[in-house]
DNA sequence: AAGAGGCCCTGATAGC
DNA sequence: TGCTATCAGGGCCTCT
């Protein structure tokens, strides 16, 4: 479901709710989520304090207070709610990012606080939480991951250098979370519009301008996403002002037939499958 | 070794 | 109505 912004906006939300917070108790309905929940987590979690909450590329990180990490991947259907207890003991809903409602099903794992709990529903159960012991496996998780957008280590040269001699499509690179952390198939498909360049274009067939383009423009996009609390694209019934609206900034994400958004442009959006995945762009102004 | 493709899973929607 | 097929915001594993 979520890519960076989504997960920053998350991020964000849940610092606010619970760092210095203590967890009480830990509720696991379901361990069978794509890396199966460890027999003990409960232990790890119950009377940890959330020191902090942090995130790189799709992954939420939890600071326990004990030095233990918690990991958190929203796969492509997860997330979080927040419920808050009333005088009657009653767990209301107070969601905060793309789930209105507390679904019925599918809610794995539920984590109580003082007066109020989260609840991870996630129906595809692509999702993950990995509970990381000390600061060397931690280090060691992330380190066959590319650079953040926003990392120094990413720069035009740095994109240049590993497309040069290769023969992979642009927008496969994009997806590739060991050359660039973070993009996700919507945000590659809004870059590649705003760098014009076409997806299916091979890395070594990418000069450097472009390369310069793609630079600005994926820092461009994902800060207005983030800007814009996300991207909502499943939720439509939510009228609460709660659901991210960058979905109304895209360009040609799910525009397909619709008229390029270019002033002049004469092209229409196409659908295209690339490694099975949707990607639109502009065949008239993308070369 | 790079790159293509399959697979994990459920739910919504389209088409017959 | 009730089937089947296709598609979803991700990432890991395998095969060539």
């Amino acid at each position: 479901m979520p890519e960076l912004p989504e997960v920053e906006i998350v991020r964000q939300s849940l610092s606010k709710k619970i760092i210095r917070k203590t967890i009480k108790k830990v509720i696991v309905r379901n361990r069978n989520l794509r890396v199966k929940v460890p027999i003990n987590f409960k232990k790890f979690l119950e009377n940890q304090k959330i020191l902090n909450v942090d995130r790189f590329s799709k992954y939420l990180i939890l600071f326990l207070s004990g030095r233990n990490i918690l990991l958190i991947h929203l796969g492509m259907s997860g997330t979080i709610h927040f419920l808050e207890q009333n005088k009657k003991n009653i767990f209301t809903n107070t969601s905060f990012y793309n789930s209105p409602e507390l679904p019925t099903n599918h809610n794995h794992i539920e984590i109580f606080f003082d007066k109020f709990k989260l609840v991870y529903n996630d129906p595809r159960r692509f999702g993950f939480f990995e509970i990381i012991k000390d600061k060397k496996s931690f280090e060691k998780r992330f380190e066959k991951l590319g650079p953040e957008p926003f990392n120094s280590k990413f720069s035009t040269n740095y994109i240049y250098n590993n497309l040069k001699n290769k023969k992979k499509n642009i927008k496969n690179f994009l997806l590739d979370q060991n050359f660039i952390s973070g993009i996700g198939n919507i945000y590659a498909s809004e870059i590649l519009y705003l760098s014009k360049i076409n997806p299916i274009k091979k890395g070594n067939s990418v000069n450097k301008t472009e390369c310069k383009k793609i630079f600005k423009n994926t820092k461009l996009v994902l800060l207005n996403a983030i800007k814009r609390g996300g991207s909502s694209i499943r939720d439509f019934k939510d009228l609460s002002g709660k659901k991210g609206s960058f979905q109304k900034n895209f360009k040609v994400y799910q525009r397909e037939g619709l008229k390029c958004k270019r002033i002049n442009c004469k092209g229409i959006i196409q659908k295209k499958n690339i490694l099975n995945r949707s990607t639109f762009f502009c065949a008239f102004c993308q070369k």
